[in-house]
DNA sequence: TGGATGACCTACA
DNA sequence: CTGTAGGCCATCC
């Protein structure tokens, strides 16, 4: 059963563009669910079994925050490296790579 | 059946 | 600046 923000979250993970990532909370707030960024990490790990770029997704600070949930934690972050996208200690930096989803359909 | 839990974030004291 | 609380809702035990 789908909900509805549960598939925007999926629709916008899969608009992600590569080499680029996105964080929870923007997803929420483009959702419509900007106070329940929970959902957001909620669906992902529900939907972990669909294809979908789930690395790109990180949280506030670009941690990566869910590299424990993937199957071989340091697959998160050697896909993020793989994109171009470079790191300081385990963070992305933000600022270079940060995405914002196209909020105008939603 | 129901309470605890989760890849989080923001607001307020 | 640190700590606490609230919000959201399907799933697990």
């Amino acid at each position: 059963m789908q909900k509805d923000f549960e598939k925007k979250v999926l629709d916008i993970v899969r608009q992600i563009p590569y080499g680029k990532v996105t964080t929870y909370g923007e997803i929420a707030r483009v959702c419509g669910i900007s106070s329940s960024a929970r959902m957001v990490g909620w669906v992902l790990s529900r939907n972990a079994d669909i294809d979908l770029p789930f690395h790109r997704v990180v949280n506030r600070f670009g941690a990566l925050s869910g590299k424990h949930h993937f199957e071989t934690p340091s697959l998160m972050k050697e896909l993020l490296l793989g994109e171009g996208i470079t790191f300081q200690n385990d963070t992305v930096e933000l600022s270079k790579y940060l995405w914002h989803p196209d909020d105008e359909n939603y």
